[in-house]
DNA sequence: ATATCTGCAAAGACTTTGCATGAGA
DNA sequence: TCTCATGCAAAGTCTTTGCAGATAT
């Protein structure tokens, strides 16, 4: 229940109600560090909750990004991922490390400063040469984690 | 034909004929620089060629992807796409800017030996941190093109 | 000659839509 | 109460698979 108000207080506005799907599907986001699609969602609910359908994931999902409460990243194996996108964008901004061989996703944090103060740069400069109005950007780097190196 | 021996030569060892279909996507995706769909791809090449077959499209972007003669990115709207792989990665390698209104691209190439500076250091200390072995990057920047920031 | 490639049709996977029922405010 | 949300089923997309016939080498 914590939070709740905080969420219910962002729902209005956009003409939502406060149900329990999706309470649901904001608390399993909010307190997962994974990077989960709408069937992984649905299936994780479907323990606590087995009348939720895959439909209600769906809309829940579609609502929350228009909200902003959550982030939806692909990284190319045909469903749509989604994470939690913390308020206070500076301090949790992360970027991501994605192993090609298993899809395991990392967060990282580290070395950001400098990225951040390039980005920055990089954003106005683009903006500038290609007159885009820059809201958002997204870096990420492929490889093969420790366990995958080894397994080939 | 152009190019053909070259392509054709990178063919063997992949147990792969030359066949005219493999050279009408080849050629195409050599020729353009949109980032096109199968679907897109085989609309493409229906005109010149009213035989071909959405399957053989996606069995041979499948093919010429694990060639690495071309790049298969997402943009997030549910649809694969391709971009050809020009050989001298240094030289022509190049970043995304992504209008989230119309979904055009940019191909950008600016400002780049900074922010290649920047992501090999990046590279580097990720690779220790989280013991990956780093083997590519995708960097994109999100926002509105001039034309939807006057539409809205 | 023969192993590979092709196109069609069918199946699979992910996501969206229509509609009657159910529930929040 | 009365609008909005839900769940089911059906439809829509994009992509993959099975198979018999066609083709490159």
């Amino acid at each position: 229940m914590k939070g709740q108000h905080n969420w219910r207080k962002r729902m209005r506005g956009h003409a939502s109600r406060w149900t329990a799907p999706r309470e649901a599907i904001i608390d399993l986001l909010s307190r997962t560090s994974r990077h989960m699609s709408a069937k992984e969602i649905y299936a994780a609910l479907y323990k606590a909750y087995p009348g939720i359908g895959l439909t209600t994931v769906y809309r829940t999902l579609d609502l929350l990004s228009r909200m902003g409460l959550i982030n939806k990243i692909s990284i190319g194996d045909g469903q749509g991922r989604f994470e939690f996108n913390l308020k206070d964008k500076e301090e949790h901004h992360h970027h991501h490390l994605i192993c090609t061989g298993c899809g395991r996703i990392i967060d990282y944090r580290d070395f950001l400063d400098e990225e951040l103060e390039l980005v920055r740069k990089t954003e106005r400069s683009l903006a500038k040469k290609y007159d885009f109005h820059i809201t958002d950007h997204n870096i990420e780097f492929y490889g093969l984690c420790e366990k995958c190196q080894k397994r080939r």
